[in-house]
DNA sequence: AGCATCTATAAGTCGAGACTTATGGATGCA
DNA sequence: TGCATCCATAAGTCTCGACTTATAGATGCT
């Protein structure tokens, strides 16, 4: 499965984002998430699998629980992917710190600078519509 | 339809990708495409269809074609969210080892521990398995 | 040992979306 | 004006994946 039609689904992207704040168990991701989709225990495990399986996610055992973390390789791949567009948004931006942070890859302004147009497309970073 | 679901299809994908190289027109669009993946123009059309609707390319007639080009908006909504995941392999890594690591695609740091447990997750740029 | 809890898997249903063929509207050109 | 080209949309089929209920394996507690 490619690592973008993991992050297709808005379950699969609540469950990594819980987890970017740090280890979390599968039952207490399965009551957070489960009441906030409306869906049930296996449901859930089923996602979690997926993340497993897929490098997203790295599972250690305590006790009778399985504490799930955050693994970020596929994500990495993702950011290397955007890399080819960066230079769409990031001629526009004075964001040093952002530079510093990737490879710049900043340079010639061809001269039209992307209006950035389309009110219309949603987003990344809310779930809603039909 | 979210960013992620758009960017789940690796036709979309790889349209991005050429567009990612400059402005292209539908026909142009849909014959590479179309040959890569097998498919005919009408399944590339709403392929573009859906990068327009959600924001992701801008169409410009000139005479009977249609010129797409790509429109990052959404992409750097993605990027956004890949912030909060970022801490997880920049943290140990300075500026130019960043580059370094981006330059080399490479999936595990070499200091690093980093089982990466499940040896299996495909990965971004190659469109491959069932 | 017996029971409760935590989590994963199995089997089956159902809807979304990706594809096909068919067709229509625009533009270019003779 | 008539035809060819470019591109989009319409309608219908079919596959895939997300969900459900049911259940099994493991660990902890008494």
């Amino acid at each position: 499965m490619h690592a973008f039609d993991v992050l297709g689904d808005p379950v699969r992207r609540r469950l990594l984002e819980l987890l970017a704040d740090g280890e979390r168990s599968a039952g207490d991701l399965a009551a957070a998430v489960g009441a906030e989709f409306g869906i049930c225990q296996p449901a859930v495990s089923q996602h979690l699998r997926l993340l497993r399986e897929n490098g997203f996610a790295r599972v250690r055992a305590e006790g009778t629980r399985r504490l799930y973390a955050v693994d970020a390789a596929p994500l990495r791949d993702v950011d290397v992917w955007l890399d080819r567009f960066r230079r769409y948004w990031d001629q526009h931006l004075d964001a040093l710190a952002t530079e510093l942070a990737r490879g710049r890859r900043a340079r010639r302004t061809p001269g039209g600078p992307a209006p950035t147009s389309a009110g219309e497309g949603p987003v990344v970073g809310s779930e809603e519509e039909s």
